[in-house]
RNA sequence: GCGGUUGUAGCUCAGCUGGUCAGAGCGUCGGAUUGUGGCUCCGAAGGUCGGUGGUUCGAACCCACCCAACCGUACCA
């Protein structure tokens, strides 16, 4: 039998999860300064409350994780944060303060294959703002992902909010005669060959929407079968009509990093106004789509007003989100840049983000309509992506100060000076723990003890064997110091004998002495 | 699901036209060193060559099927 984690599945190590737990601290610091609070709600749901979402109903554990329990009723890990947040809301309606503002973190599941960076379990961080039908909440909610960007140590001009609008779209849709219901299905196929503009490019998507397209590795993806001259009325939100070239940009002020986006040298930027003028003209008569375009109207002059410029937030028809349930306003947060990775390959990670208006989903539950809007951000990605960037926070932590064993009739002694230096060195709650330990392995043979230390990555030993216990004494050995001596030591012998970073002190100078140490080696770094 | 690539020791990999081809480095463990890390040196353990059939005097190598992983693509609420 091989030991094995199962596929999509990772395990985390210590490193990868302070660094979690430095990114949630911050990024929970930005949603709190909003007046968010945090909610919890379970892993699994009843499957019918992630419910209509389902691709099939039949297949219940087809994309989701599923198991039937003993009263006969499926239930379902979650997928995302949204649906059992919209759970939560309709249970306790009442007792909740509307508009209600909350965030919470957690682990989602999808049952589906996995792919570079893309896993079967990975966290969520999302905010969401209930009860609130204004677009200022949406103007909000992206304004605080682009502040959360920031927060986390991604540049200006490294990261884009991109904001468009369903309705929009589905205006758009309306008036190229895909409205109603009988049309769901090449709806969908419309928005999610726009959706991969970034992937295939404008000839791609043309194609996706005609025909179909043949990719590299001659796999044929059907087409949405549209007619060239419905293809022609929607391709301004899949070409540059949300860019312009950067020397004509006139936000010449702002740092805004130019981009390619095609097969020419120009490098274009956002362009929030041109995107809204195109989406006017695009849309029509529709009433449903300049609806749309007057609330992305509305939403760009809030957040132009609160000096969110193109280089933060902009206008971008060719957003589009492959969930279902927005019904509003959506948005997405992409990195700007390319890394190399560990492998040596050029790594474009794109969307770290996204979220929008969901005004049907709590009602789902309720008699009343419950407008909200919120956002998600996807930890476990962005961490990779910070990662590759080199802004990672990784907190330096210290390795254990280890008491050795000399005699192993002495077990008590060493447990009492571990306690003596463990209470003593972390008495300030506030401070970082200094973890103290004694040795727990064989210690018979004295040398592993120091190896073990060593590789620990410890500051300082705490040695006491006979000779200095009827002397009352004991020795701190100075592993850091002791290992920069070791760079002009090149015979084992002369080493073993220089004891190299090591001094006798008092036993009742022990905490002293490790203090010293620990405070010598914090001042060199 | 579709297409491609790859499966040899814990890890990274070498292995020629089918004929000493069961190998290296790293890691692990032991020793040189029973009270001192690093460096160095010596030694050891560890592999049904992904699996099953077939071709052959002979298969890690050729063929078929299966399995798995990886890459691309599709799906991704």
């Amino acid at each position: 039998m091989t030991a094995r984690v199962p596929r999509g599945f990772v395990d985390r190590d210590a490193e990868t999860l302070y660094a979690q737990e430095a990114m949630l601290a911050t990024i929970r610091r930005v949603y709190e300064t909003y007046g968010f609070e945090p909610v919890e709600t379970p892993v699994f749901e009843y499957t019918d409350a992630l419910g209509k979402f389902l691709p099939d109903s039949d297949r219940p554990n087809e994309g989701v994780f599923s198991i039937e329990d003993d009263d006969e009723q499926w239930m379902s890990l979650r997928y995302d944060l949204t649906a059992p947040l919209a759970r939560y809301v309709a249970e306790n309606f009442e007792s909740l303060p509307k508009p209600y503002r909350s965030y919470r973190a957690g682990y989602v599941f999808r049952n589906e294959k996995p792919g570079p960076g893309r896993f079967r379990q990975f966290m969520q961080f999302d905010a969401d703002i209930v009860g609130a039908p204004n677009v200022s909440a949406d103007a909000e909610m992206a304004m605080m992902m682009a502040d959360t960007m920031e927060a986390l140590g991604i540049q200006r001009g490294q990261y884009v909010i991109r904001v468009n609008n369903r309705k929009v779209l589905d205006g758009v849709l309306e008036a190229i005669d895909l409205g109603g219901e009988e049309n769901a299905g090449r709806r969908l196929t419309v928005l999610r060959a726009i959706d991969k503009l970034d992937k295939v490019g404008a000839e791609g998507v043309w194609s996706l929407l005609g025909k179909g397209r043949l990719d590299e590795s001659g796999d044929f993806t059907k087409g949405a079968e549209l007619t060239d001259a419905q293809i022609e009325r929607i391709s301004p939100f899949f070409g540059r009509a949300g860019y312009v070239p950067l020397e004509q940009s006139s936000s010449a002020v702002r740092p805004l990093v130019g981009r390619r986006i095609d097969d020419s040298d120009t490098l274009w930027v956002e362009d929030s106004r041109g995107s809204i003028e195109v989406a006017r003209s695009v849309v029509g008569s529709s009433e449903l789509g300049v609806a749309g375009v007057d609330e992305l109207d509305n939403i760009y002059r809030f957040i132009e007003a609160a000096g969110y410029g193109p280089d933060r937030i902009a206008i971008n028809t060719s957003v589009v989100r492959g969930l279902e349930y927005y019904t509003g306003p959506v948005f997405e947060a992409e990195l700007l840049f390319d890394v190399t990775n560990e492998k040596g390959e050029v790594v474009r990670f794109g969307s770290v983000g996204g979220g929008g208006r969901y005004d049907g989903l709590v009602s789902r539950f309720m008699s009343q309509p419950v407008p909200a809007t919120g956002f998600s951000i996807g930890v476990s990605r962005l961490m990779t992506a910070l990662k590759n960037l080199g802004r990672l926070k990784t907190e330096k932590r210290s390795g254990p100060v280890v008491v050795t064993v000399m005699d192993r009739d002495r077990m008590a002694d060493y447990q009492a000076m571990a306690t003596k230096l463990r209470d003593a060195l972390n008495a300030d709650p506030l401070l970082p723990p200094v973890p103290v330990e004694v040795f727990q392995g064989n210690p018979k043979q004295f040398g592993k003890q120091l190896q073990y230390a060593d590789r620990r990555d410890a500051p300082v030993v705490v040695i006491q064997g006979g000779d200095e216990k009827a002397a009352g004494k004991v020795q701190v050995k100075d592993l850091k110091l002791g290992k920069e001596m070791s760079a002009t030591i090149t015979d084992n012998a002369e080493w073993r004998e220089a004891r190299a970073g090591q001094e006798t002190v008092d036993e009742s100078d022990l905490v002293d002495a490790v203090k010293r140490i620990l405070a010598r080696q914090s001042r060199e770094g």
